[in-house]
DNA sequence: GCCGTTTTCGGCCCGACTGTTTTCAGTCG
């Protein structure tokens, strides 16, 4: 049997497909059609090799027809796509790689492959060198620096940050552009403001009135390293870490249109544009128009409403069935952070947090929660300090006269387990019986196959004293991989035992994503929003996970530590086996 | 290559900035 191929293997497929066929000069809209499959794909909350499976139709997913379906089909039962590897008879596949540069897209990749038999960047490098590029339309010698400077900096397009990394240096740079002449509004568009958990910049949106000098103060920022371009109403820097920003700049009436533009994504962005065409009205940043006449202000719900729509959460605009939603009026009442009332999963110098009982439980009631679970390590994995049987025990006594003295929080009882390779717990059930919230999490052997993994995950399953799993997928965001999980056949397990997800909130996990969250949600699997809180100031990341829940779709109802205390408790005893 | 409540053919989202050009192509978001 073929390797499974990933819902994310048939998008870089399709996107190579594009990117080829563009050098080669093809016809544009071909190259779009490959292109908009990928994102399709990439925004598809199931592998289509499982809906291919399940006998699905393939071409009932917008932007894929008959010749894309097929395709698709071909890589899902033979890992390899025909027309791909006979372009790559015509075209080389290195060149894909120059399109990465700055300044070098399809036209000119093609100029320099034609005209120098330039193929990859070494030999880009090393012509542009002894300017052999010098005089190759297109090529003045800006453009031919530019090409130096981003492969001496290794300079790439697709890097992309942590929101909450980016984050700091969104919120520093809005006081300061705030302090700029003629400045009204200041926000953070963009993958910011739709909450994903990477960005690949930032998009800062400025309503100003006449006689500003914000662009100027923009690129005067004391973090801005370069200064990438620079207009009126547009400019673009980079920070001294590598973070690109764009700044832009719109009367306070145009405000509406101009943060529904530059909010995105793409994919929603394109939809909502096309729909205006239908009507026979035309969006751009600056308004909504029929016949020059604009119909939006400095509402956004005003460009929503020209279309006969309700204002739809910035979280749900990835063109995944919001807009039917929309019409339909079944757009979900998201969740907010004001919802949660506890947290089920934080650690405390027992194991690897930092923080005693005491301060973990005082700061999790600042935080406005009422009741948290203490779930320090087993003692498994040996660099965490993990708790054995006899300090565990200990910890529970602790905890009982700890909540006979303190007020307006209750902690409960609990400890994160380490599923082994072979599924069972890390701790011997007689000890678990005692806690209320048993959390079983996958710490090692993070490569095992599909097979193995799922096998090892439904053993876990199995186990009558574990009522949650944490951080399921495993992964940490650029760092490690998600483990390769068979997610329907896991899911559905999850649901039939009754056991909870979580949705961690660590910047780094953001586990359950959003895509899995929501298929979660379908299956009416509770969710628990943590922290996984390692120390007191910790609590202040459930606002990144709520971020992750509401992009997928999760309401009050879908999240079990929205509960009043009474009903958690008979919600965690439900979940056991 | 996709798509359809003006269409099964003839469209396909829209605009800013740069650099290399003499009026605009290429790139980018």
């Amino acid at each position: 049997m073929a390797a499974a191929v990933s819902n994310e293997d048939i998008a870089a497929a399709f996107e190579e497909m594009a990117d080829l066929l563009d050098i080669a000069g093809d016809n544009p809209f071909k190259i779009r059609a490959y292109r908009n499959a990928a994102r399709t794909l990439r925004n598809l909350p199931r592998e289509a090799a499982d809906l291919l499976q399940a006998g699905e139709d393939l071409t009932r997913l917008p932007g894929i027809g008959k010749e894309l379906a097929a395709k698709i089909r071909e890589l899902v039962e033979t890992g390899q796509l025909g027309a791909l590897q006979r372009l790559h008879r015509r075209v080389p596949e290195t060149l894909e790689q120059l399109l990465q540069i700055p300044g070098l897209g399809p036209r000119r990749v093609a100029t320099l492959w034609h005209a120098l038999g330039i193929r990859d960047l070494r030999q880009l490098e090393r012509a542009a060198r002894a300017g052999r590029l010098d005089g190759l339309p297109g090529f003045g010698p800006k453009t031919v620096q530019r090409i130096l400077d981003a492969i001496r900096e290794q300079r790439i397009k697709d890097r992309r940050f942590l929101r909450h990394d980016a984050a700091r240096h969104a919120e520093d740079l809005c006081r300061w552009l705030q302090g700029a002449e003629g400045v009204e509004r200041v926000v953070v568009a963009g993958s910011f403001r739709r909450g994903r958990d990477t960005v690949g910049d930032l998009d800062i949106l400025v309503t100003v009135r006449d006689g500003t000098d914000v662009m100027d103060r923009f690129t005067r920022w004391p973090r801005v390293a370069e200064v990438a371009s620079r207009g009126i109403t547009r400019s673009t820097v980079y920070l001294r870490n590598g973070l690109q920003v764009d700044l832009r700049v719109v009367a306070p009436e145009q405000f509406g249109a101009a943060l529904a533009y530059f909010t995105g994504s793409r994919a929603h962005s394109i939809r909502l544009r096309r729909m205006a065409q239908e009507r026979g009205l035309k969006i751009n940043e600056y308004g909504v128009f029929r016949d020059g006449e604009n119909l939006a202000d400095e509402r956004e719900e005003s460009v929503y409403a020209s279309l006969g729509l309700p204002w739809i959460p910035p979280e749900l605009r990835e063109n995944r069935g919001e807009f039917e939603a929309a019409r339909e009026g079944r757009l979900p009442r998201l969740v907010t952070r004001a919802d949660l009332r506890g947290d089920l999963h934080c650690h405390t110098g027992a194991s690897d947090g930092h923080g005693s009982l005491r301060e973990m439980a005082e700061a999790a009631r600042a935080a406005g929660l009422e009741y948290l679970a203490i779930t320090d390590h087993s003692p498994h994995i040996g660099v965490v300090h993990g708790l054995d049987e006899d300090r565990l025990l200990r910890q529970l006594d602790e905890i009982d006269r700890l909540n006979d003295e303190l007020e307006g929080i209750t902690l409960l009882k609990g400890m994160e387990v380490d599923i082994l390779e072979d599924g069972r717990l890390d701790m011997p059930a007689a000890v678990l019986e005692r806690l209320e919230v048993v959390i079983g999490a996958v710490h090692s052997h993070f490569r095992l196959g599909r097979k193995r993994q799922t096998a090892r995950l439904l053993r876990a399953l199995e186990h009558p004293q574990l009522n949650l799993i944490a951080h399921p997928s495993a992964r940490l965001i650029q760092r490690r991989d998600p483990i390769d999980l068979d997610w329907p056949r896991f899911l559905e397990a999850v649901a039939a035992r009754g056991c909870l997800l979580e949705l961690n909130s660590q910047p780094l996990r953001l586990d359950l994503d959003d895509l899995h969250a929501r298929q979660a949600k379908e299956l009416g699997i509770g969710i628990a929003i943590d922290s996984d809180a390692h120390g007191p100031a910790d609590f202040a990341l459930l606002g990144e996970g709520v971020l992750q829940a509401r992009r997928g779709w999760l309401e009050p109802a879908d999240v079990v530590n929205t509960l009043p205390l009474d009903r958690l408790r008979k919600r965690l005893r439900q979940a056991r086996g």
